[in-house]
DNA sequence: CCAAGAAAAGGGATTAATCCCCGGCCAATC
DNA sequence: GATTGGCCGGGGATTAATCCCTTTTCTTGG
């Protein structure tokens, strides 16, 4: 009997070719292929729900993480592996948090990738290199992270900080006043530990809060 | 008489799997797999010539540029495909400017890459729509940063611009007045066309000459 | 309904940033 | 020898950014 199996990754090459790879290790029957979170959705029906799931991290329209959250919420049974290129600790943390059992990098063999997948299926669980790396460290910038606690209206007043606007065309684009600008800007810069609007920028971009 | 053909991409994962479906195409044959440029320039022997060759353009140690370029001077018979990811301007003038014929996005369909290959092949080029994607702009955005001409010092004080400093702090890190350092921030300006420090670092940041 | 607390806004002052115009110095190039 | 261009410095004016403290408005739970 082989083992059920789905992907979803946005880049189709990627996607058939790894389809291709996995039905040639003779053991893997893979039942579902998918471009996206919300492409998956639709393609998950109870006729057709694979044992395991590979999912790609970096995805348009229905990310990694949502889609891995909805799946362990939704399909519980499921296995969930998620498979990246970069190996950042809010990836890698992230998509742990969201129920997989596994984090595999892109650039692994072919025979580790059976191995692990092999393991999984009969353990449950699989701890590669990427995923020990200082599990503690990541839990401490988790805490980092949540202690921030920024409101919608900070990160919504954050984005348009990261732009060569002053802060008035800011206010206008906002619909609020000068002052409010400033009131966020404060708080801002005492949650983030910045003296200046450069410096909360930059800051932004290395947490990943604002997006170039 | 099967079609040899190479491969370089740093992700094992995508190069194994590629290969079995150039493979599975039944008209090619992949000759060389490499993860990077170094390594191509070991795997390719007088006896190992392939007549095309897949180049990724994300890689580490010899990036797809430096390896289309290398390939392209010392062997110019090779056909030369970029295979990229991310459909950034920059990437796709620099690998055709490299040398290769052609610019295909990973999330292409199988068949899609299949024509595509066999049309290079035949005619030696192919126009996908990413490369067919406004080429006078790209050409216009290559003089342009050829134009940019930053200078050394201008280059590290844009360094240390892109921090919580001020510029007071700046000039007497580099050891140098402020109106010194006005000069730069003005001449950087006119450049790059923003009018506040945010959008200086902002600029520099995307274009890659400050890494955060 | 009222009070606690957050969000929004304002007053007023100081400092940093931005802009424009100016001159001198030095090295490479023509 | 002259010119160009990068580099360094200054005066003076205007605007944006930063800081602190108070008031008003709006929620929201009790």
């Amino acid at each position: 009997m082989k083992i059920s199996i789905g992907i979803i990754d946005d880049h189709q090459l990627f996607l058939k070719s790894l389809a291709l790879m996995l039905e040639s290790f003779k053991t893997y029957d893979v039942v579902i292929e998918a471009l996206n979170g919300q492409d998956l959705q639709q393609k998950l029906t109870p006729h057709n729900t694979p044992e395991m799931m590979l999912i790609d991290v970096n995805m348009p329209i229905m990310d990694g993480i949502a889609t891995a959250a909805w799946l362990h919420k939704n399909h519980p049974t499921i296995k969930l592996v998620a498979l990246s290129m970069n190996e950042t600790d809010d990836a890698i943390l992230g998509m742990l948090k969201a129920g997989c059992c596994a984090y595999l990098l892109k650039d692994t063999h072919p025979n580790t990738l059976e191995k692990a997948l092999q393991e999984i299926h009969e353990q449950g669980f699989y701890n590669a290199d990427a995923a020990n790396v200082n599990f503690r460290r990541l839990l401490m910038r988790e805490q980092e992270q949540a202690a921030l606690h920024i409101t919608p209206k900070e990160r919504a007043f954050l984005q348009h900080a990261c732009s060569d606007m002053t802060y008035k065309q800011i206010a206008q684009k906002m619909g609020i006043t000068e002052k409010t600008v400033e009131g966020y800007r404060e708080a801002l810069f005492a949650k983030m530990h910045v003296q200046s609007r450069v410096g909360l920028c930059l800051e932004a971009i290395r947490k990943g809060i604002v997006q170039l």
